[in-house]
DNA sequence: GAACGGCACTTGTCCAAACAAGTTCACCAA
DNA sequence: TTGGTGAACTTGTTTGGACAAGTGCCGTTC
C-alpha cells in the first residue's frame, strides 16, 4: 500500500515497479524459489496494464533476479548479485549499502604532471598537471583498502576545496555536476609495495587484489584513474553466469 | 536481404532480430558510434510492428551495445565486453575465441573423500567421494594458470574415461550429456604455494589472481568446484559499468 | 551574423486487445 | 485407483494506437 499515491516522483511508472520488485526480493518479501504473483494480479494491484508490468519484470529478468517460462509462474531465482553504478562505483556508497562504516584517512593529495605511463591510460599529454590522492579506506575501522586516484585538472581542482578525510569523493563530484557515467574496470592481482604494506600491515610483496579503474564522461572524456587494492581476505568480487545470459565480465589476455 | 524469407525458424521474431543486429554490429555493418536506422526504418525494412523491433532492441540495449535516448536516434556503443557462458566456463573455449592455442598437462587425478572444508562448499556430507583434477594450462605453450577441480562422483567419474591431457573437461562433459547451467565465480588474489610456484615458475609467496568457481546443474546441484590460480601479468578480469545499466558483478566483504 | 521560435521527426511510455503455447487441476471414465 | 480429457489460467508474442518529451533543422527576426 505504500507508494501508491499517485507517485511524486517523475520516473516512469515501469521503473518505479521494477525498483519495487526489486525491494519486495531484497528484503524477503517475495522469497527465492517462490512464484511471485501473476501478471495480471500486480496489473491490478498498481492499476496499470499488463505491458507495463512486462516491462518491469523485463529489467529484473535481464539481471537474473526472475526467470519463468510460458505458462510457469515467473518465480525469484536467487538474491542475484549486482549493484547499482553508485554502489559499484564508490566506496563509501557500497559500505553504507553494507550497513558498515566506510573510513578514509588521506595520505597525501597533490598536483604533478603526469608521467607517460599514466598520460597514455588517460589520453593525456604527458606533462599534463594531475590531480592525485592517497587515501587508506577501512571498513569499521579496519584497514582494507589502499585507493590511488589521478583526475583530470579540471576535475581535481574542485577537490582542493573539499576535505577528503569526510567522505566519499564521488558524491562530493556528482553533487558538483560532474557527470561520471561509465567505469572500465580491470581486475588482477599483485604484491604490495612498500606504502601498501605499511597502510594495510601486511608484508611487502603480499598478495593483494587490485581494481584497476577508467571513469568515463557522458561524451567520453576519462575522468579519472584509479588503482586500488584490496586485502583479499577482506574483500573480493563475485559474479554470476547462466547459459542463458551473458556475462558482462571478461577474462582478457595480455601479451600477444 | 538475407534472412528475409517468412523464416524457416520458430524462433521468435523479435529474438531473431535481435540476433540479426548483434551481427550487423559485430561484422562492422553498423559501425561504432554510428547513429543506426530509425525505428520505423527498422519496422519497415522487417515488416513488423515497431513494439516488436523495440522488443530485440532492448535486449542489445541490456547489454549495453546500443544506447540512446529520447529524441536522439539510437547508436551504436562500443562493441561490448561480454562472453558467452561456454567461452567464460572453458579455458579451451576461452582461448579458442581468442585464436590462441589452450594447453594443458595433467599433475594429478585423484579419489578422495572431500574434506570438512570442501564438503561445506559443495553441500555433501564430510568424507563423500569427490574427483579431483590438478592441471596446468597454458597459451600458445606458455605456462598460464593452474587449475584445480573437485567434481562430485557421479560426474568426476566419467572423467577417468577421458584423457585429460587431450582437452576441455567442460566440453567433454558438456557432450556426455551433464547439464552446466550456472557458475559463481568469485575473485580474489593469493600467494603462491608450493605446488603454484613449482608449475608457474614463480616465486612462493607470488601474487596470483584466483578465480574460485562453483558450477551449478539445471536443478541447483553443486557439480564442480574449482580454485583456478592466474599469473596476474597474463590474464585478467575486466568489466563495464554504466550509470544506466546494473553491473552483474559485485563486490563483497568477507567478514562480518 | 546571431538569437529565437516553430515544425518535423524520433524515441520513450502506456494502454488495449488478440492469439499461441504451456501448466495446473478438477472431473470423469475405465 | 488410475488414467486421460478438457477447461481455466498463466505467460509469451505481436499488433496497433495514442500521447509525451526530446532533438535537429529551417526560416524568421533582431
Amino acid at each position: 500500500m505504500l507508494k501508491y499515491v499517485p507517485s511524486i516522483s517523475d520516473e516512469p511508472i515501469h521503473q518505479q515497479l521494477s525498483e519495487l520488485f526489486r525491494e519486495k526480493i531484497s528484503s524477503g518479501d517475495w522469497k527465492e524459489g517462490r512464484p511471485l504473483p501473476s501478471e495480471a494480479e500486480l496489473c491490478a494491484q498498481h492499476g496499470v496494464s499488463r505491458g507495463t508490468v512486462r516491462q518491469a519484470l523485463a529489467s529484473l529478468r535481464s539481471e537474473g533476479m526472475v526467470t519463468g517460462g510460458r505458462g510457469k509462474p515467473p518465480v525469484v531465482a536467487r538474491p542475484v548479485p549486482s549493484q547499482s553504478f553508485a554502489t559499484f562505483m564508490s566506496f563509501s556508497e557500497w559500505a553504507h549499502s553494507l550497513g558498515r562504516e566506510p573510513g578514509q584517512r588521506t595520505v597525501e593529495i597533490a598536483r604533478r604532471p603526469a608521467g607517460e605511463d599514466l598520460a597514455g591510460k588517460m589520453g593525456l599529454r604527458p606533462g599534463e598537471p594531475v590531480i592525485q590522492v592517497l587515501r587508506l579506506r577501512s571498513l569499521d575501522g579496519k584497514p582494507t583498502m589502499v585507493e590511488r586516484s589521478n583526475f583530470i585538472a579540471e576535475v581535481g581542482n574542485a577537490l582542493f576545496g573539499f576535505d577528503t578525510d569526510s567522505g566519499s569523493i564521488f558524491g562530493y563530484l556528482t553533487s558538483r555536476g560532474v557527470d561520471l557515467t561509465r567505469g572500465r574496470h580491470v581486475i588482477d592481482a599483485v604484491g604490495a609495495d612498500a606504502t601498501d604494506a605499511e597502510l594495510l600491515g601486511v608484508e611487502p610483496g603480499a598478495a593483494l587484489l587490485r581494481e584497476h579503474r577508467l571513469t568515463y564522461a557522458a561524451d567520453g572524456r576519462i575522468l579519472e584513474c584509479s588503482d586500488d587494492r584490496y586485502l583479499p581476505h577482506l574483500a573480493n568480487f563475485v559474479i554470476e553466469n547462466t547459459r542463458a545470459s551473458r556475462a558482462a565480465l571478461v577474462r582478457v589476455p595480455l601479451v600477444a
